[in-house]
RNA sequence: GGUCCCGUAGCUCAACUGGAUAGAGCAACUGCCUUCUAAGCAGUAGGUUACUGGUUCGAGUCCAGUCGGGAUCACCA
């Protein structure tokens, strides 16, 4: 918070000489003064009382003396119960804000070169199946955080991790080969990723059919599983992949292509990249080698059955399988090997897996091996776990169907905003291509702000029908807000006496409204509030922060002219204020990955 | 069954390490476009923060228990 700091020094000098007690920094609580009381700042001095002897009153009254007298920028006090409410001085405001608007990257701190980076793992998806909504949230997370990271100064890599190998692989290969006949995305028309996953879900059909047959010869569920010929062929299919068979490896490069070549399409038009992606079939054998090198150290231990475990129940964990008794890999395994080599690539001062809650139980482990397997960075992994996105009909499941296709969230997302749009006719004069990117910029802005909301481990629910609005607490109204101002500006830059705005200074006597002090504070706060979103890993505060400062705008906006001939003063001081919002709604959207259009 | 997470307005979400009278948006109702973009602004209504006890100057927040929901505990990923 601006003024914070220094009022927290001088806090702690005045419990020193008032009453002769040395404290720490945060033992005071310093906040925002609620809007139904005067002041900007509130020091809150219950704690206090007990070295004051007295009461909250009057502890609050020697100390708002004290610090008038000793904090130039303070103006007034007044003490309500064990609230001290400070008034900074109308200036101070003002030079703080004339020094903000100077500044092009105002709350963007540089990046460090020199510190160790951070890596962030996001989207890390299955090579047998589109991606949905809840990928979506996932993807966006990721981005966020990582711009977010990235504008509090740090270093950050973007990874993306495969998971392209494994009987689940198999099955779509298989279902394809028996059922088929050789279509590909091209013959078919048909997106790679939705090609392959329409196989995966024929598989499942085919299965279900087969043990269907096999239950009604008298066998149980258990035993139809255990029987079924399809899933021998997907094991057999999977043993040949990893001995290296050349007919089942070139079908699954060939597969996994088409995959790809859909997913980049869908990352595209999330407007997210990365700068390097694993693949889990790179990595799985490395992982092998170091469990093999840790049995052999005795932080794992081989079972009877020939399986690799580690005992976690010490940690109040389980015992939990490390390799197969075949020799062949689990997850986690994997998950080892990628661990190693990341660290290898970036020597990361923190590697943050962005993965839902459901694995919170898989990400405990993973640290606790790495640990244990003596890897002094294992304190730099860290489980950004979220929550899950559930629909009114409840948990998504792949499988059955009861899914939101990404690519169909978006094409809705984009049909949605051009209705919304064209209803409202402001952009009639743009051409088709304009046009089409704007309808795109505002749809997305909708989703990104609907999904980045809410806080990232909290589970959340989407409605396909009445989720995703346009005005209100959404992305498309913040970036509504921008237009408005852009506009404001475009008008200003044509009209002789408003034009030289961006060159004139800001004066501290100015005389601010209430508006024009609340929208002032709150802008002034965005450094701060990266700050506290990176360090929370949190872009739900972002969210918040711009959505408030398009609120305290718009409030503004309706109650103050800004081009007005007549007060020169205040208009050349209304613009610059419009102009710096603009800006930091820019930025904070940014932050979010969403696009702030000119006009709409 | 063990472990973990969650329960705030009709709905979706806020509430910083415990702080003032628990805030927004949507939906409902009422106003405001001859003036800088009405995707906006102003207003009305909506709450025993699941329940019961405890800790303290102060509890949505911490502790214990009860009820309800979810996740996880695989030679799946």
């Amino acid at each position: 918070m601006t003024f914070e700091n220094d009022l927290r020094t001088a806090a702690l000098q005045a419990v020193k000489d008032l009453f002769g007690d040395e404290l720490k920094p945060d033992s005071f609580q310093v906040q925002r003064t609620k809007p139904e009381f005067e002041g900007d700042l509130t020091l809150v001095v219950f704690p206090l009382t007990r070295l004051s002897k007295k009461s909250p009153e009057v502890t609050g009254k020697i100390i708002g003396e004290y610090l008038i007298a000793h904090c130039p920028f303070l103006d007034s006090f007044n003490t309500v119960k064990g609230f001290l409410n400070l008034r900074v001085k109308n200036a101070a405001w003002l030079n703080m804000l004339n020094e903000a608007v100077t500044t092009p990257d105002f709350g963007i701190k540089p990046v460090e070169d020199d510190s160790a980076p951070f890596v962030i793992e996001y989207s890390s998806p299955n090579t047998n199946k589109p991606l949905h909504l809840g990928h979506v949230r996932n993807i966006l997370l990721g981005w966020s955080v990582a711009q977010i990271l990235n504008a509090a100064g740090r270093k950050v890599y973007k990874v993306n991790l495969i998971n392209d190998r494994g009987i689940h692989i198999c099955k779509s290969m298989l279902a394809w080969q028996k059922t088929g006949n050789g279509e590909t995305p091209e013959s078919s028309g048909m997106k790679g990723d939705h090609l392959v996953g329409k196989y995966y879900v024929k598989f499942d059909q085919l299965l279900k059919a087969e043990k269907q047959e096999l239950i009604s010869k008298g066998m149980t569920e258990d035993e139809a599983e255990k029987n079924s010929l399809l899933m021998a062929e997907a094991r057999e299919m999977l043993r040949k992949w990893e001995a290296g068979d050349t007919d089942v490896i070139q079908l699954w490069k060939t597969m996994n292509d088409w995959v790809y070549a859909g997913f980049h399409v869908t990352y595209r038009n999330l407007g997210v990249e990365f700068d390097k992606i694993y693949y889990e079939s790179d990595t799985y054998q490395l992982g092998k080698k170091i469990v093999e090198e840790g049995l052999a150290r005795k932080v794992f231990f081989k079972k009877e059955d020939g399986s690799v475990r580690i005992d976690l129940t010490a940690e109040g964990l389980d015992e939990k399988i490390i390799l197969r008794s075949d020799g062949t890999a689990v997850y986690i395994t994997q998950d080892i090997g990628t661990a190693k080599l990341r660290y290898d690539d970036y020597h990361f001062s923190k590697m943050i897996y962005v993965v839902g809650n459901e694995q919170d139980y898989h990400f405990k482990v993973l640290k606790l091996i790495i640990k244990k397997l003596g890897y002094a960075w294992s304190d730099a992994i860290y489980h950004l776990s979220y929550g899950m996105v559930d629909l009114p009909s409840g948990k998504m499941k792949s499988r059955e169907g009861t899914v939101v296709d990404a690519d169909e969230l978006l094409k809705d997302l984009f049909s949605e905003s051009e209705r919304i749009t064209r209803e409202l006719g402001k952009i009639d004069d743009f051409d088709s291509d304009l046009a089409q990117a704007l309808y795109r910029t505002i749809g997305l802005g909708a989703l990104k702000y609907f999904l980045l909301k809410v806080d990232p481990e909290k589970r959340m629910l989407f409605n396909p029908a009445e989720s995703i609005d346009f005005s209100g607490d959404t992305g498309p109204f913040i970036q509504y807000t921008f237009a408005r101002i852009k506009s404001v500006l475009s008008k200003a830059g044509q009209t002789e006496v408003f034009r030289d705005y961006t060159s004139v200074g800001i004066p501290d006597t100015y005389p601010a409204n209430k508006e024009e002090k609340d929208l002032i504070i709150h802008l002034l706060q965005f450094p701060d509030t990266i700050q506290e979103a990176a360090q929370r890993l949190s872009p739900s505060l972002i969210a918040q922060f711009a959505f408030h400062a398009a609120r305290q705008y718009n409030l503004f906006y309706h109650h103050h002219p800004i081009l007005d001939t007549d007060q020169l003063a205040s208009s050349l001081f209304r613009l610059k204020l419009s102009a710096f919002t603009a800006n930091i709604l820019n930025l904070s959207l940014n932050l979010l990955g969403i696009d702030s259009p000119e006009r709409m």
